[in-house]
DNA sequence: CTTCTAACA
DNA sequence: TGTTAGAA
């Protein structure tokens, strides 16, 4: 066992968690026009609720929604935030593999909070550990102990 | 009151 | 993109 998801277990789909345009227009402050316009661009996807024809934004795109103002408040053009945005989400999903299969545990290693990043080698003698102070991260490959 | 579509003094 | 009208 190891990674991220022993530390913060979590069994919740937060595509469940769903907003209505209205509500997603309050949080990112984009109008709804802009909103209905995107998802016609093809930039974001809503689901329509059952009965009535109102949309809907689950949490993967509330936060494409987000990322596409962030990048028009940057100066881009509406084409560009898109592909920035698309881009962004291809690099936080390589980030979350990364940390799902490298982050261990926080430990302490002279008094300071040590993120255990795994082993350092191929024969899992050592470790490597990211000491955080302040600002600054210390890394330190550390003996394994021996087990029993 | 909120959202939808369509259209443009 | 903003805004507005009329309907749901």
């Amino acid at each position: 066992m190891s990674g991220l998801k022993n530390v913060f277990p979590h069994k919740m789909d937060l595509n469940q968690l769903i907003f209505k345009i209205g509500e997603v227009s309050k949080m990112v402050n984009v109008s709804t026009r802009q909103l209905r316009y995107w998802e016609q661009k093809g930039y974001i996807e809503s689901i329509r609720d059952d009965n009535s024809s109102s949309r809907v934004f689950n949490m993967e795109n509330l936060n494409r929604v987000n990322l596409i103002k962030y990048y028009l408040d940057e100066g881009m053009t509406l084409n560009g935030a898109h592909v920035a945005t698309e881009e962004k989400i291809a690099k936080m999903r390589q980030i979350r593999l990364f940390m799902m299969h490298a982050f261990q545990d926080v430990e302490t290693i002279d008094g300071k909070p040590a993120v255990n990043l795994g082993y350092f080698d191929k024969n899992k003698e050592s470790i490597l550990y990211g000491i955080i102070d302040e600002q600054d991260i210390e890394y330190r490959v550390v003996e394994k102990k021996e087990e029993k």
